[in-house]
DNA sequence: CTCCGCACTACAAACGTTTGCACAATAGTT
DNA sequence: AACTATTGTGCAAACGTTTGTAGTGCGGAG
């Protein structure tokens, strides 16, 4: 029923190939036999089966986004910034939701392999060593973790560890927690080994709680486990920050009055909690951007395995208040600024 | 490179047309020779290419989801949702997001026509006739939108509506307002029609301010706007109500001490604010499902332009409290269940 | 006048599948 | 013994494109 090429060829009265170079090679078709079948074309709604396009070029012209959980209000300006970004390039994007689960991903990055140009992943929690395999059988960057010799997109978040322990310790703050993220994540990882140098650095102690579900659920199941004496949480993201501060006050402790507590993404809820949640924020739009367009250049040049690095910065709010200690303010110090390729541009 | 079925012809010694029925009708070829295409199909890493499949039988095992905008805490879980219950019929989930602008709608609509098997069209802001002749291209669910002829899911916000007014007309208030949601949006018509009805039938006063971006912005600016003596708001939507209260909380008015305030979603944001939200909930994830559901039914059956009303349900919190009226106790009365088809059953 | 190059277009072979049809071999009826 | 089913497999056409190659007609250079 939708008209093909073959329909517009008809009407048009050229060959078929005619009608494909008017619309992928304009500049090998005579002007006024082009203006001709673009309106047959145009008359005829016509429009290229993308299926069919792939089938003998092997682009497709899709890209896959692969997150761990859509509901994670962490992912969908990554997923919108990414989206658009995509569009730009005339691309569409496939995204897959894995419930953080690592089979679940592989599973998905298999399926989708074949209908699409390259895959995003989001926040993997599989090994190192099967997305360096997947990476083989399609063109992958990695968001969120860093491989060597594969291109990604990370956010500092060990600069972001590192402000969050030194404004807790500035303010005084001896005692810390770290309530970690998921088994398998990188950034977890990171905000650990960051944030336990940071506490050493500055004379405090930090014991980490985890691995938690990085939900609200997790937040709150945190604040049940939470050591007597630690006055101030590091917390995985802002959902588990703002699930800890609903079970700690839930246990009669106020926030900051007697626990502070510091998220990280910054998501937009955040600004709305009581109180607005101290925290690092993570430029995940720009993220989304530069994942998109380093996914979409891979093709050029495949030798750049690239990195991008973008910046964290610490947002102070109303979580984080004076601990017991002496108080001496942070040093905001030596903030490195990584701009992203190709966001700067837009 | 990657394995084709005519690689796995030649190493199991058949003919092409014996692999493909081996994978799409297993019943049709000899057992014995089947395990050894199948074993050769592993060992080679073979995948049918669905671009080529979809060619000639002209599904493509994909759906297209089109929302208002990714980043609304709203849509997450019925893209989580319909993504699962997709994925529970072989099917893969593109995304697309129209920045609440109608044109984009149109042309992602048109876009994704030829790469997808339907298309599930979330609170869309075109016309009703533009929708119905999208319609005739490609099969479409409408969800948030109740059009005459075409398979729709919605929510039930006109009950949900009357119950949050007769709630705060019950609690004593009997100057209201309503917030409004952006234009060409079905829901807020819905919502519109039936507060009006239930404040006038209560002896209440309405006025309606707006129509509004559906957004925490959009929520802050209400509260410049109310008049004086408005002591209950029902917003559109939960992150108007969260802005709305930010916004009088700026103005130095307490909720719901000075005005009450009703949200419509339950977000999962809403029950971590303070004060805690009221708000009506929709079952979004079941709206996901049911709309997947029927989108794939609806290939087996085309005459069955069903529509599936979902219950909502009014959830009392903090964010609203006695008014200046009399108080009489809301009757919780006449509540009408529909359950989701394909909803029960999972 | 001939030959070359140029601009344009037609032809046909691919891309990786599915599927109606024909054929062979086997088993079951008369 | 000659039939008819039945089962399994091969053959080839199709799906809607792209793209290398060949062919046409033309203008200009020699």
């Amino acid at each position: 029923m939708p008209a093909t090429i073959r329909d517009v060829a008809r009407a048009s009265g050229v060959h078929i190939s005619t009608v494909s170079r008017t619309f992928s090679a304009p500049h090998l078709v005579n002007v006024e036999t082009r203006t001709r079948v673009l309106a047959c074309a145009e008359q005829l709604g016509y429009r290229p089966n993308r299926a069919a396009r792939a089938l003998i070029t092997g682009r497709t012209f899709n890209i896959g986004l692969i997150v761990a959980d859509i509901a994670n209000p962490f992912f969908p300006p990554l997923i919108k910034a990414a989206e658009s970004q995509a569009r730009r390039h005339d691309h569409h994007v496939f995204v897959a939701d894995t419930n953080e689960d690592a089979a679940a991903e592989e599973e998905l990055v298999r399926a989708l392999a074949k209908q699409v140009d390259g895959i995003l992943l989001c926040s993997p929690r599989m090994s190192n060593s099967l997305i360096e395999q997947l990476s083989r059988e399609v063109p992958l960057v990695v968001v969120n973790r860093q491989i060597a010799g594969l291109p990604a997109v990370v956010m500092d978040v060990a600069q972001g560890a590192r402000l969050a322990v030194q404004h807790l310790t500035g303010l005084g703050h001896r005692t810390l927690a770290l309530a970690a993220g998921p088994r398998g994540s990188w950034t977890s990882k990171e905000i650990r080994r960051s944030a336990s140098a940071a506490a050493r650095a500055a004379g405090a102690e930090l014991t980490v709680l985890g691995p938690n579900p990085p939900t609200e659920e997790g937040g709150l199941a945190v604040a049940d486990h939470l050591r007597a004496g630690v006055t101030a949480v590091l917390a995985y993201n802002d959902l588990m920050a703002l699930g800890l501060i609903e079970g700690l006050q839930k246990r009669g402790l106020r926030v900051p009055a007697d626990v502070s507590v510091v998220g990280i993404d910054d998501i937009m809820l955040s600004r709305l909690t009581r109180p607005k949640l101290t925290t690092v924020a993570t430029p995940t739009a720009a993220a989304g951007r530069a994942a998109v367009d380093m996914l979409l250049a891979h093709g050029d040049d495949r030798r750049t395995t690239a990195l991008v690095n973008l910046q964290t910065e610490l947002v102070i709010r109303d979580s984080t208040g004076p601990g017991p200690g002496p108080h001496c303010p942070a040093d905001p110090g030596d903030v490195v600024a990584v701009p992203a390729p190709g966001v700067a541009s837009h």
